[in-house]
DNA sequence: GACGCTACTGGACCAGCGGTCCAGTTGTCC
DNA sequence: GGACAACTGGACCGCTGGTCCAGTAGCGTC
């Protein structure tokens, strides 16, 4: 992505400088406690540059991960099966899952950056109740959403994808990955999954496992 | 709880009004543009005793969550089956995820706030790198944990417990109850916990559900 | 190599935040 | 009714994310 024609090559410079010390620094300290004015000391650089390669800190972050994410998601598009196209929707998600449960404890205080930066930065006119997610998290949910549809189509696979890759954000389970119980994760999310996927759901012990649950309101 | 002897009738008054104050700011406006002095302002009392009663942004909302999951927690503890005990595990669980959901979609903003309050709250010297989760989740998670493993001993109930706590946290499942659709959620957690709980794992499947799933590096 | 255009740079600056402080007030107990 | 402490509230602090713009330096042109 980077000197695609046009970049300075100070400014290029400048920018992987940039993404270096947000990296180090977030391997050193707790996420909120970085500031901004922190990242541009640390690379060298004054404020003023932070903010006009990357807008704002919700742009830092998610320029990091995206970097981050890379590889994963090339993987995922045009690479090798399981991961790449190819193999059955159900092998390929759970090597998905352990795709993300890497790269995500690869970078383990960056998702918390990401989310810490999405109720942090100021909004300024844009006043819209919606809020866009990042580029990073829409692709992986689009990917899982439609391995379960293609797996259990008659699930509700956008939301499930939504609580499935909704633990990695959960502080608790972020603090498991920073002890290194990444592959503790690994395992329990491919459990999870497997589970929902193989589930003997439509005919078998009928009134058990799609009974429903709904009841009336409780507080 | 409150006016639980040596609490003046003035401190009462104030303490009720902030609480007000803030649920009525939460359910007009998005949490992370709250400001503690509006809050103040709201409710007709200043900065000062704001932060005196409750301490810090975190404290406040923690209060506000308490209030509101009060029903549901004695529900779960001495009420009636399902919910309450006596019941089988599996209902119980399944009914206590419909009565987080109720609780949770009651109070929209809510949860968020929590999490944005966890973010943004001053650490002073507490450098510990733990850092401790709020009583509420605390004791959601032991409940739901405690459910998982009695019916599926070997399963990692701890782990699964906060995966599945964890859906209530993320942003695009916030924004699915903002919009009404509780019950899809609901419906969701359930089909989910009940796939957990019937796994044909074990025996059936051989090679299928429980294969190991860890590759090596990708990024 | 000089030149000018322009994108890039960086630090002073700003509004607003969470949280503190303490002098003054007001309820409560004897 | 007096004394004491708990409560109150607004001025205040340090710091943050983000803006601004004068100055700088890379790059294409001749």
């Amino acid at each position: 992505m980077p000197q695609g024609r046009g970049e300075r090559a100070d400014a290029a410079r400048n920018r992987r400088a940039i993404l270096l010390a947000t990296e180090e620094l977030l391997a050193r300290h707790r996420p909120e406690q970085i500031s901004m004015e922190q990242v541009a000391a640390a690379a060298g650089v004054g404020k003023g540059t932070v903010f006009h390669r990357f807008g704002s800190r919700m742009g830092l972050m998610l320029a990091l991960m995206q970097e981050r994410a890379l590889t994963l998601n090339e993987a995922v598009v045009s690479g090798p099966p399981p991961l790449g196209p190819g193999a059955a929707p159900r092998a390929r998600l759970l090597a998905f899952l352990d795709g993300i449960v890497d790269v995500v404890s690869r970078n383990k205080g960056l998702l918390a950056a990401l989310g810490h930066a999405a109720t942090t930065t100021h909004r300024r006119e844009n006043d819209q109740g919606e809020g866009g997610e990042s580029p990073i998290y829409r692709f992986w949910h689009r990917h899982v959403s439609e391995l379960i549809a293609q797996a259990r189509p008659e699930l509700d696979a956008d939301l499930m994808a939504h609580v499935v890759l909704g633990a990695l954000h959960s502080t608790p389970v972020l603090n498991l990955l920073e002890q290194g119980e990444s592959k503790r994760l690994s395992n329990a999310l491919c459990t999870l999954a497997a589970s929902l996927l193989d589930a003997p759901d439509g005919t078998p012990r009928p009134g058990l496992s799609s009974r429903r649950c709904n009841s009336g309101g409780v507080n």
